[in-house]
DNA sequence: TCTGAAAAGAGTGACAA
DNA sequence: TTGTCACTCTTTTCAGA
């Protein structure tokens, strides 16, 4: 990505409530130009969207725990990401490789309420469940660094033009 | 929480760069009596900041594994952490109980990536890896389910006041 | 803790370069 | 693709209830 794009989407990951007049000093354009850019690297779902960051211990949610989990018969259809979908308190599902099928990231407010949610995942997905407290968390969701390489919509061109291939 | 906390927050959540013009459409409060209803969020830490939600796959780091360490020698101090935090491929560190000690979320570009990250976290900390690719993220980062349970700072009261204890 | 109003500041779109 | 200008809307602060 462009070096401008890229001090845009770092700026906005440390504050998402930056203003434009702002951004435009901090990447030296103007407030038009910026405003501009953002609008297209939303478009190019570069930028998804902007959420508040909250304090789970201040929403009394105290308690995260990573939980995997195994079909409790493999030669099920495997539709476990939706069937669990509508619990609130997991957080995040990832597909794994290895001995799992999926890790979910679980936060609730005791351990008694982990007990519920773990039978609520065992009997909604038909699922063994292997789970992992977490004590603490050092940092949590860092900003990423932004690398020059070019995303893949940026090769994108509009349809009918040639490309660099024709050269 | 309150009833239109939560929902402030709620909303905050889903868009982070809500005006407070609609935030105050939505809870049923005038502009100013929901812009200091934030600022009191902010300022107990139950809203800790915003940021722009961005597409990992756009900014060229596809790849995310959870990467479980193990100290090489468990009677050393354990700063782990702190000998991690300079890697910005890790997004996230959790102390955990079981087996491992902490649970990384490392985001790269590629095989090759996650191969130099992964003997930069063993030699920086002295560890042990167990690494688990991530194959696909059905869903992630969901906004939690906001209860009416009292945050801990709810219950705070000036200093020299009675407590309930006094009774 | 709320409302309403006023001043300062930011967002937005058209147009020229 | 960027900058300027003009208009509109939002943010921010304050007095008063």
């Amino acid at each position: 990505m462009e070096e401008i794009d890229r001090s845009i989407v770092t700026a906005l990951t440390a504050d998402g409530r930056l203003s434009y007049t702002d951004l435009a000093e901090k990447v030296g354009l103007s407030v038009s130009a910026v405003h501009q850019r953002v609008r297209r690297l939303e478009q190019r779902g570069v930028l998804k969207g902007y959420t508040a960051r909250v304090s789970f211990e201040a929403l009394d949610l105290p308690l995260t725990a990573f939980v995997a989990i195994r079909p409790f018969d493999p030669s099920q259809p495997d539709d476990a990401p939706e069937r669990l979908a509508h619990l609130p308190e997991i957080d995040s599902c990832y597909s794994v490789a290895g001995d799992d099928f999926y890790l979910l990231l679980v936060r609730v407010a005791s351990p008694v309420d982990l007990e519920r949610v773990l039978q609520e995942i065992r009997t909604s997905a038909n699922v063994t469940t292997r789970t992992t407290v977490v004590l603490s968390t050092p940092y949590e969701s860092r900003p990423p660094r932004i690398s020059a390489a070019p995303s893949p919509r940026t090769r994108t061109r509009p349809a009918g033009e040639p490309g660099s291939t024709a050269g």
